[in-house]
This record gives C-alpha cells, structure tokens and sequence, in this order.
DNA sequence: CACGTACCTG
DNA sequence: CAGGTACGTG
C-alpha cells in the first residue's frame, strides 16, 4: 500500500463527533435499509477524549488495506474497554504482536484476513459493524465468502454458539447470550446501513443513537475480543515460543514492533539486506492484560500533546511517567484503563512495545536466520483489520508506511516515542549536551541499540542546533537595537527568547523550566553579543568558542527524570 | 574505523 | 525532526 492510497484514506476519512448527552438520548435505530448496490462509506465510531463519540465516513473506493492503520471504532466506555479485555487469555495478553509474514505456515491466514479486510472495505453497504463481526467471525469459525463483498448474513444461531463456546470467558457467557438475542433482532434491522442516511438520521432523530451506540459498543467489543482470541488461539508456533519466554533467555519485555521500510534500510539498523519485511506487515499489541510486573513494566502512555497540564515542579511532572507507570497510576485495572481511554489510549503494553521496537533490528535478522529462535516471537505481528486496530486504541500500531508513521503521533522512530521526545526536550533544559550515559540513564526503559542512542544524540543535536540560533539571532537583534552593554542582556521568564525556547522544547508548557536554564541562556545569549560584536562572527568557527563555554554550564539531570518510573 | 558534532537541507 | 555530509577525535 503506498502512501498516496493511505493518505487518501486519510483524507476521505470525516468525523462526526457525537457528545455523550446526545449519545444517550438515542433509544431506537431502525434505519431505512441500503440499496444493495449503493456506495456506502464505512462507519466507524470511536470514543476520543472527553468522551466524544467520533464517527469515521471512509468513502468507498479510499480504503483500508490490512497494512495501514486501524481506523476505526470502539469502546464507548472504559467499562466496554474492560470487558472487551476480560476476553483475552493470559496467552493473548502476552503475545504482543503476531508476525505472520515471519511464518509461512500462517501466510494462509494472513492471505485471508487480507481478504476479510479487503472484502470489508470494497463491500458497498457492508455495515463496519458487520464487517467487524465477519472479519473475526470468519477468522474464527468460517473459511467461506471472504469476499464475496455481499453483506454479510448473520450466521445461524448454531454457528454463533459455537464461535462462542470458544470464548474463555464463562462468567460473562450468560450475559452475553441474552444481549445477544436483543441485539440480534436489532442487527437485523440494520444490516444494511447507509451510513450517510445513518448520518441524517442521527441528526434528525438524536434520540435513537443511544440504541444505535449500544448495538455498536456490543458488536464492536464482541468483535475485538474474538478477534484477538482466533489470532492467538490459531498460532501454535507463537504459544510455543511464548512458553519459551519464560525460559530466561530474555528478560526483554515483549514489545509491538514498528520498522518501516525506509527504517528497516536505514543502516544503523543493522537490516539493511534490502528483505523488507513484508510491507503489509502490522504490528500489534493485543496484550491488555497486566503482564508480569517482575519481568516487565506496564507503562501507561499518553499522548503528550493530550491534556495540558498546569505547571507543576519536576518532581510532580506527570508526563515524565507517561511511558512507565508511576506509582500513583498502580492503580487498578479499571482505574488504569479509565486513565488509558481518557487519554485516548486502551490499556496496552506500550513499554514493552517501545522497547521491543528498539530490538527490532536484531530480533528480525534473528528471526529471519532462525524462525524457531525463541525472540522470533516478539516480532510476529498480525494483520488485522484497521478498525479493529483502533478498535483497541492500539498508540502503538506500526504499520510499514511511510506516510502513516509520518501521520503516527505515537511513534517517532526506532522505538521512540513522543514522549520520549517530550522528555529529552525537558532534559534538555538541564543539559544541552548529555552523555551516552545520561540518556542510558535517563532512557533506562528504552533497549539501547547504536540506532537508538544515535537517534537520542541527533534529538540533542537538534535542539542545540535551534537553542543557538535562537541566541544568534536575539544577540544580533539586540545589537541592531542598540544594546551597548552585555549586561542590559537578560533572559527572564518573560523574555521574547525564553518563550521561544520554552516554546519549543516545553510546548505545552507543562514543565517549571528550572532557573538554571534561564542563567544559562542568559550566558548564551551574551556570549553570542559578545563575539558578534567583536567581530569574531567573521571567523567561520566562531561559534565553536561559544560551543566550548556553554558545555560546561551542563546540570545534573534531576532524579525524577532517571526514575524507573519516568518514561 | 566508530563516534560525536555541526552544518545544511527538505 | 531526519537525512546526509564533513570534520575532529580517539
């Protein structure tokens, strides 16, 4: 899938974002049928922060292949998330990612749900929620009419017992049986949905989205969580190579990987065989139970530019704890998932995901010389539908694409995240220029490959790099307003030059720069006027002096940021 | 040669 | 911010 196709999906993708209020006043949906032949944008509903609904149009014609990124619905409450989870075995749970481009014994599978997906998203009027349901439902139970792009028929009640006498999950199998009865009637009325009129309809007729939410919230979960089980429960390789897990041979948390191709050639990254993975690889990491905290920390992730915070000192700096769980977010696992939806995010193992996406070089040319090798399982990864993908409010969903991991918040490259971007830049505060040893410090939760400390050194580089052209050109203007002494050069918390640095490495704002730095601007800032005043600018290596000086004026990075808890 | 850095570019 | 490159250092 190239990038063009993605982003035009992307693009075709709208929103409608729905508030819970008005979510809550729906009580019946009974929508006019489709046409069988009509295009059909896909629906998908999704809960944002703040608890909006948000629903995604993908016009027909601009879809979603199994490599790009889920899109799609899902959880209309951290109470739906929970359940959603409660499904997943302990063998799911640590499986993060399911490599079946690593595993030609599953490349039938693979093919398949490429199918199912590829048949969900040419199928004019497929509705996502039975797209969904079919995609897994087929997984699980049936191989047929994979694409038949015909809407898909509700299976026999025989079949979907079956399928869900699959399901672990007995405490809720009662439950879920009498819910099921109800909203079989209602799917039948709404199997064919135009999702346009579905639109109309909720803006002419408000008070039937909550029956409308309710249909979805059950579909959608039953879907995720089925879905999840037939991937683990149909890889025997990766049960063995979990059961390898434990045997000591690494005590490297399992991670969701995220190589794109362009990544994979980069040369640090030790693959650069030219054998791309293939590009329709995903990964995923389905694990959302709470892993074994003696062999791997959760960590709790949010996106950084979520949720503004008031300025707090370092010591109480949440979103230095967004990439490792900080004690006060040992809470629950609902109170952990409530936190995790409300920052967008389900309750998934992100840290095992950053640090395996750091292994993911060595581990693939592992895996690729030895497909039984025991780390071979922490790079398979699963193809699954998109929607199902952010079904789970996977933040760390790789996907082979340039565009899309452009378009990926979450990621930036080689493992790290925003986050760690966001910490390096609030390190940056402290040191302009730290140590291999600082950032192993400071980065303790990330597996350092040369790829990795490279990119960290190449962070600091640049945010020298904007630090003292920022001071170049205060000092010239200040020269050009007429400053004549050094010590009429201030930085101060006011200052037109703080903000712009504080803009640009404490964006949000959200972090007590210390006064440290400001003294060190301020030293920078004069010397910058001193050297351009006498001239020394003439000098191509002028700036080295300067560079050799402000070095020096590096602190101590504080505590919280070395915690085992900071991200 | 590996690594760190600065500089330039997109 | 990342990629590429050049340079200095060990």
């Amino acid at each position: 899938m190239n990038s063009s196709v993605w982003n035009k999906s992307l693009s075709s993708t709208s929103n409608i974002c729905l508030d819970r209020c008005t979510v809550n006043c729906l009580s019946s949906f009974e929508p006019d049928p489709l046409p069988s032949n009509s295009n059909v944008p896909s629906v998908s509903v999704t809960v944002n922060e703040g608890n909006k609904l948000s629903m995604k149009i993908l016009q027909e014609g601009h879809y979603y292949s199994s490599d790009e990124a889920g899109s799609g619905v899902v959880c209309s409450s951290q109470k739906e998330l929970n359940g959603t989870r409660r499904h997943l075995s302990p063998e799911s749970s640590s499986f993060a990612h399911l490599d079946w481009s690593l595993n030609s014994g599953h490349q039938a599978k693979r093919a398949r749900v490429e199918n199912i997906i590829k048949g969900m998203t040419s199928s004019p009027g497929t509705h996502c929620m039975d797209m969904m349901v079919n995609q897994h439902e087929k997984m699980e139970c049936t191989q047929q009419n994979e694409r038949t792009g015909e809407i898909p028929s509700h299976q026999d009640p025989l079949e979907r017992s079956r399928c869900d006498s699959l399901s672990q999950d007995q405490t809720t199998s009662n439950q879920v049986e009498s819910q099921q009865q109800h909203l079989q009637q209602l799917r039948a009325k709404f199997t064919r949905v135009d999702e346009v009129k579905l639109m109309n309809y909720f803006q002419s007729k408000p008070e039937r989205i909550k029956l409308m939410a309710d249909v979805l919230k059950y579909e959608l979960t039953r879907a995720v969580s089925r879905s999840v089980d037939s991937v683990f429960k149909s890889m025997p390789l990766l049960q063995a190579s979990l059961n390898n897990q434990g045997n000591g041979e690494t005590d490297v948390p399992l991670q969701s990987s995220v190589c794109n191709d362009k990544k994979i050639r980069h040369s640090c990254c030790g693959n650069t065989e030219g054998q791309v993975p293939d590009v329709q690889t995903e990964a995923l990491s389905l694990v959302v139970q709470k892993p074994r905290l003696d062999k791997f920390v959760l960590p709790t992730r949010s996106r950084a530019h979520h949720h503004p915070k008031p300025q707090v000192p370092i010591s109480h700096d949440s979103t230095l704890h967004e990439d490792q769980p900080s004690p006060k977010f040992h809470d629950t696992s609902h109170q952990h998932a409530q936190r995790c939806l409300q920052d967008g995010y389900t309750e998934v193992s992100q840290g095992k995901f950053e640090m395996f996406d750091t292994q993911w070089d060595s581990v693939k040319v592992r895996s690729k010389v030895n497909s039984r090798s025991m780390r071979s399982s922490q790079t398979h990864t699963v193809s699954v539908g998109p929607m199902l993908l952010e079904s789970l409010c996977l933040p760390h969903v790789k996907i082979e694409s340039d565009s899309l991991v452009k378009n990926n918040l979450y990621m930036l490259n080689e493992g790290l995240t925003m986050n760690h971007l966001k910490k390096a830049k609030l390190m940056f505060f402290y040191t302009r220029y730290p140590s291999s040893l600082v950032l192993k410090t400071c980065f303790h939760n990330v597996q350092f490959t040369r790829c990795i400390t490279s990119q960290l050194i190449k962070w600091f580089s640049n945010f020298r790099e904007f630090y003292y052209i920022q001071m170049e050109k205060f000092a010239r203007h200040a020269l050009m307003e007429g400053v004549a002494d050094v010590r009429g050069l201030t930085v101060g918390r006011e200052s037109e030059l703080f903000r712009a640095l504080n803009m640009h490495y404490n964006k949000a704002n959200d972090f007590q720069v210390p006064d440290r730095f400001l003294e060190v601007s301020e030293i920078t800032l004069r010397e910058f006027y001193i050297a351009i005043s006498m001239g020394k600018d003439r000098d191509p290596s002028w700036k080295k002096a300067i560079y050799k000086v402000i070095c020096k004026l590096d602190s101590d990075i504080p505590a919280e940021f070395k915690s085992h808890h900071c991200g």
